[in-house]
DNA sequence: TTTTTAGTTGAACAAACGTTCAAGAATGAA
DNA sequence: TTCATTCTTGAACGTTTGTTCAACTAAAAA
């Protein structure tokens, strides 16, 4: 069996996630992490591999635990386009000192997935379930009859994916939220 | 006087700008810039200070060159609607291997403003440069009778710039293009 | 020609970086 | 108790990082 883990393996990866998510891949430390996750460099190499591998375990990490939640409020029962309001309020009403962190996954679209194909299709992946979210969604609006028979659902998944991307960009910028909810009553006019 | 520039200082700094736009601020190294600006270390801290000074004049450079370009076509006369057309097509027709790059001015609000308020400034100045050029075109739009009087340009005006991260961002990560035309047919199709 | 000014060059710096590793410590199995 | 296993620890490694600086060179001014 050999000694047991004195940590919480989960714990730690949350911590290492947190970290990367606030300062981005290239401008967190091992030495910030070793900070962060409350051990020492020999166990998270030992753990988690290389820091490359620990972010890549960080970003599905977020995938679970952050994203899937955010996404099953465009799952729950009830009335597909007021959850479809709900996901996008949810993303307006954060709190400005957590909205400047953005979403792990944009964050790491535009800083790391250009230059790294494992990051890239690892992030790709989830962009995908995201949009699938969207899609079924929309789908059940149409059945529901909320949305008409003929609506185009696969642009408009689309549509509400790049508008999520856009919301999470200007959030960072510290704008005011009144203009976020305009621009939330303007993309949910779209859905008629 | 002193010994001359034996470099064109405009063109240096815009290879500068073409290396941080590719790579962003933390991943590119002095050496990188040294290779790429072909010219040496000292002439580079001598010409424009750390690297830090350096990006920011990189990203104002960009600001004059590659985004007001980009403006322009909003200010062009002829129909405004059209205008606006014409500008999400070129976000949409750039050719792959530059849509990975993104906007420097998304890049830098995801990676660098939220923890560096000089740069965060800066970045300012440019969004709401192009957040005021959409809004002056959508006012044309509506004194020429484009759009009806009591259109709510401003708020139109915050969506379009959201809409334009948005889709910057979708195309960093290798999505196809049928599905960011379908995004920009929405966009146009709230404008009525 | 001499002096002053200022850009060029390459070596050098300390600090920060990601990573490794041998020694120590805690567990279950023999 | 001894052994094998495996996590913990802290020191150490070689690179890469951003930055500085003295020596050199080219132009204009005296």
């Amino acid at each position: 069996m050999g000694r047991p883990y004195e940590f919480d393996r989960e714990e730690t990866l949350s911590k290492a996630m947190d970290l990367f998510w606030e300062k981005g891949y290239k401008a967190t430390s091992i030495d910030d992490l070793v900070d962060r996750m409350g051990i020492k460099r020999g166990s998270i190499y030992n753990t988690y591999g290389d820091k490359h591998s620990l972010f890549i375990a960080a970003v599905e990490y977020y995938a679970e635990e952050v994203t899937s939640k955010t996404i099953k409020v465009l799952e729950s029962p009830g009335s597909p386009l007021e959850n479809i309001k709900l996901f996008f309020e949810t993303i307006v009403n954060t709190p400005p000192n957590r909205k400047t962190r953005g979403c792990l996954i944009s964050n790491t679209v535009v800083e790391l997935a250009p230059h790294d194909e494992k990051v890239a299709e690892t992030v790709r992946i989830i962009l995908e379930k995201i949009q699938t979210a969207f899609l079924n969604c929309l789908n059940r609006a149409v059945e529901v009859g909320e949305l008409s028979k003929d609506t185009d659902t696969q642009a408009l998944s689309h549509f509400l994916a790049t508008n999520t991307h856009g919301l999470i960009v200007t959030g960072k910028s510290a704008v005011n939220n009144k203009q976020m909810k305009d621009v939330v009553n303007i993309i949910l006019s779209t859905l008629n």
